[in-house]
DNA sequence: AACGCTAATCTAAACGTTTCGAATGTGTCA
DNA sequence: TGACACATTCGAAACGTTTAGATTAGCGTT
């Protein structure tokens, strides 16, 4: 800047007020700087921008894997949202690690960004000081944290898990087994009461032998299936709350010999790209992704923008049971079906 | 800085010369300053840091689409292999638009990133300046660009569709029909290639008919090979040079009323987690993801580390033909192993 | 001709670090 | 006792911006 303004013969200060549109500037300046700008091809440094500013127009993004599908579509409408602000996205994966995820916010508040989306983690780590502190607006995203009062974005994860087990249950299943994910995590709780509910409403007992929990990952699923496969009396659909897990639950039905939905009806939470073209036809619970990414992202542009202090606000959208052929009908029901 | 000076009664000097250890400091002072910062919760401020020490600790990557399962993988693998060496990641998503990309890119400059990985899009726009000036190293990704020599990893695109298609050939398919993406990005033209020299080794005529090209997305996919079925003398096998424009082929062979592999085989470029569980399992070309990303990151963390004016390197790794059953053997070799 | 008003431009401080060189103190050696 | 080396600490400039307030010039009024 400093070279720009010796060149058209100006202070630096009637520099940055061209570039800012700060002040009123005479044509012929405004014309000779634009001229030495070009000449120099001078690129002004957002660093020392920031530093004076107080403001770096960069976010934080953190969530436990980018390959979870359901994670994939989110970060890609989030990141398209604040591209289209002028923001920058920093990404984070925390590999579902509370240390990483405490590291790794850290990280990015060191670098001052303006703002942070997570997809908490464990008990959320230092992320309640940092909501306390509100230098820093934050808004949870998939996964509310218990004592961090702030923008959230998330599904009505016990209404979508209650409407998919009362379908299953519709179709005569009464032994359904469920494979969730860590318990502490709000989604897999809620999920959990939903199935639970879901069996209560139906009058059906819940059997402790057909909740299996795993780490998230697709080993994790396939080791509870096999479990619940290997049940005297073995359930006859399988719920599985998580999508990578899902990829085990059928491997371990192809692995023992079984197939889908044939002698085990399947279904599973989030959506994929994939679900209606290869067979089976998985059915799940969607998750409105475009939704989420863009309500998370307007809470917190709307912050961004000056809003501070308004109360918190929890956004709670709706899932939508996609309905394909990985679950078939028992019993009387399956009679009058093929009759 | 400044706050804990004054409260451990030193000068910001000497606090920094604790905080980096660029300095001995006596250890009564270390141990009150240590105190102050603990008792005043002081974290440094990066970005007054990177304007003085010229350097940020975050890199930018950007892919054409994060949604991609390519490039799902590989940024997940990037991210974590900078996030081990301290350093933040900007993703961008280019959208596999010039505009957007040469966009993004100003944007990461602007913030001073340290080091630029890019898959690029269209001719590369202004990255071939950007290389030229050798102010922030390069690394290509999965796409070299013509006119910009610097490091880059990619994959022999060449040598894995030929061995895709040769092994279509082997299985008795004598008409191939072929789903390229835009042939200006080099592995579509590399691809390209390995497809008419396998069709020629095999001394098969390459029939243009059989070609189509389209946008990288599902619906191209679906058109091209909607078009390809609707031919008079129809393939009997589809190569699909992009993961994402398979789903839009399985789709099309459904619609259309047949099945794969009965009716058609099919492979693709590119494979992803859910290809061996579900009918059919797709053959599929797999790229070492791993090892491209890591690869990628440490050619950039070794720029980043000093080695700035070595001879730009290409590493060029090979791809992995997974021969599942969406292929069938076709005419003679049919009967012989149906025998 | 002196005055005040407005518009255009500039000067200089500030943002929070790092780092060079100077200053201070302490012990050693001739 | 003075000179010197060494260890420790500090003052102040610098990084590249923004911006409040000062300065200057131009112009219409009286």
């Amino acid at each position: 800047m400093l070279h720009v303004a010796e060149a058209a013969r100006v202070s630096v200060a009637t520099v940055s007020a061209v570039l800012n549109g700060t002040a009123t500037v005479s044509p012929e300046l405004t014309q000779r700087i634009e001229q030495a700008i070009r000449d120099i091809g001078y690129k002004r440094n957002a660093i020392a921008r920031s530093l004076k500013m107080g403001t770096t127009r960069t976010i934080g993004l953190t969530v436990p894997h980018i390959t979870n599908p359901f994670f994939t579509d989110v970060v890609s409408v989030i990141q398209q949202a604040f591209d289209r602000a002028g923001y920058a996205v920093m990404l984070c994966c925390t590999d579902e690690d509370l240390n990483t995820q405490d590291e790794q916010i850290r990280l990015l508040l060191d670098r001052m960004v303006d703002g942070l989306i997570v997809a908490r983690v464990g008990d959320g780590g230092i992320l309640k000081g940092i909501v306390e502190d509100a230098n820093v607006p934050v808004v949870l995203l998939d996964r509310l944290c218990e004592g961090v009062d702030t923008d959230a974005v998330v599904l009505d994860n016990q209404r979508a898990v209650f409407d998919a087990v009362t379908y299953l249950i519709h179709l005569g299943h009464r032994r359904i087994g469920y494979i969730t994910g860590a318990s502490d995590i709000s989604p897999m709780h809620d999920r959990m009461i939903g199935y639970r509910e879901a069996l209560q409403a139906a009058g059906l007992p819940v059997a402790e032998e057909l909740v299996r929990s795993g780490n998230f990952h697709e080993i994790d699923g396939y080791n509870a299936t096999m479990q619940l496969l290997s049940l005297h009396d073995r359930p006859s659909a399988i719920f599985s709350a998580n999508n990578p897990m899902v990829i085990g639950t059928m491997k371990a039905i192809r692995d023992i010999g079984l197939s889908c939905p044939e002698d085990i009806s399947v279904a599973c939470f989030d959506d994929f790209p994939w679900s209606d073209v290869f067979v089976p036809q998985l059915t799940t619970v969607a998750q409105p992704v475009q939704a989420i990414g863009e309500q998370a992202a307007n809470l917190l542009l709307e912050r961004l923008a000056g809003n501070r202090d308004a109360p918190p606000r929890k956004l709670i959208l709706k899932g939508r049971l996609m309905i394909r052929n990985s679950c078939r009908p028992l019993g009387a029901l399956a009679q009058t079906i093929s009759a």
